[in-house]
DNA sequence: ATTTTTGCCTAACAAACGTTAGTAATTTCA
DNA sequence: TGAAATTACTAACGTTTGTTAGGCAAAAAT
């Protein structure tokens, strides 16, 4: 029933210790200890560290990207289409949380000549949000002049979830994405008619 | 002119690099040249690398510190009080953005003993935002029902300031802090008054 | 004027690092 | 059944790491 192939226990593994060591301070060695193997024989699977830290980067910022394009696909309404954003966004978050944890915290130890195509990205998600925004303002239902700042603060509400969420805790991530999405909508929506 | 002592260079020459490369990857030999001297020259005015990583660590955590209970001994009103935690907030990342990022980022590879200190005192200046929310529930003007929730949304929208804030950027740290108190009292206020 | 302190140096250390070479056992496939 | 591929091993490599020892010149203190 083991249908997970040695490599991807690779990949996890390592996920889990840069997260908590991080990229430079867990080593081959712990990562192969982990597993209950030497440290040598990572390479019958895997190339190098780099390319270790490579996939879980890159893997993560392809989900999250493809969600963003589904949303953009599906909905019409600007708010609905936030609010699914948001939500995606905490379930996958949550879902794997040493790999997003590596993909916000680590990417910058990405080797450097990989770090413009992640950067590039990172953007492009970013401007999937931003285009939600430019719709929303377009409907009349946000208000958000400095649309950059908008996105960036979205997304550190929703990022920074992997610095204190426990699976074991008591918030489920439906939960904290409906309180995020909540918060961040009432920030966000036109204040006409408030007196 | 040089009123600024060696040991006090080194800090932020580490600051720097610790933000730059991660506190594992910089190394002292690092350090070091980018003052101009050997590595084992450092060695005549700082005790271990640790040594660094604490300092600039538990420095910021008691500015921060100072800095919220100060707010809250001055004002009476609890928007007045958020409004100005926040500024405060602003104020000491952008004001030393080496040194924060190292903060926010860098603390976990502090020498494990010195770990339960620093996340008690990280809990105070989280506390500290808590009584706020509180007082402002009293006064009837915040409605939070998950204060501990909310606090930390507030949090990880000014410290993720520090992976975008550019100083010589279009946003001066006064607009930074106007906008994100804007945008997080608008998401606190009660909304009874809404239609 | 002489001692002490400061701040740097060179040299070296033991440990840990990522990775390669070469090999042996097992599993897969023709 | 035999060949090929897979997955692990031991041993070792060249680097880099934080840090110490010991010395030497300049500055400060006596």
């Amino acid at each position: 029933m083991d249908t997970i192939s040695r490599k991807e226990q690779i990949i996890k593994a390592s996920a889990k210790l840069f997260r908590e060591k991080g990229f430079e301070a867990a080593s081959m060695r712990d990562i192969a200890k982990e597993l209950g193997i030497e440290a040598a024989s990572l390479y019958s699977h895997i190339k190098s560290k780099d390319e270790l830290l490579e996939t879980i980067c890159f893997r993560m910022a392809d989900e999250l990207l493809k969600a963003i394009d589904e949303v953009n696909d599906v909905y019409f309404n600007a708010e609905e289409k936030l609010n699914s954003a948001i939500k995606n966004h905490v379930k996958i978050v949550t879902g794997d949380l040493d790999a997003s944890s590596v993909f916000i915290r680590e990417w910058r130890r990405l080797p450097k000549e990989k770090l413009p195509e992640f950067i590039k990205l990172r953007n492009k998600y970013e401007d999937g949000f931003k285009q939600i925004l430019v719709n929303g303002e377009n409907e009349n239902v946000f208000e958000a002049p400095d649309k950059k700042f908008a996105v960036l603060t979205i997304l550190s509400a929703v990022n920074w979830i992997t610095e204190w969420y426990n699976p074991k805790g008591n918030m489920t991530p439906d939960e904290i994405a409906e309180h995020l999405s909540n918060f961040i909508l009432t920030g966000l929506r036109v204040k006409t008619l408030q007196s």
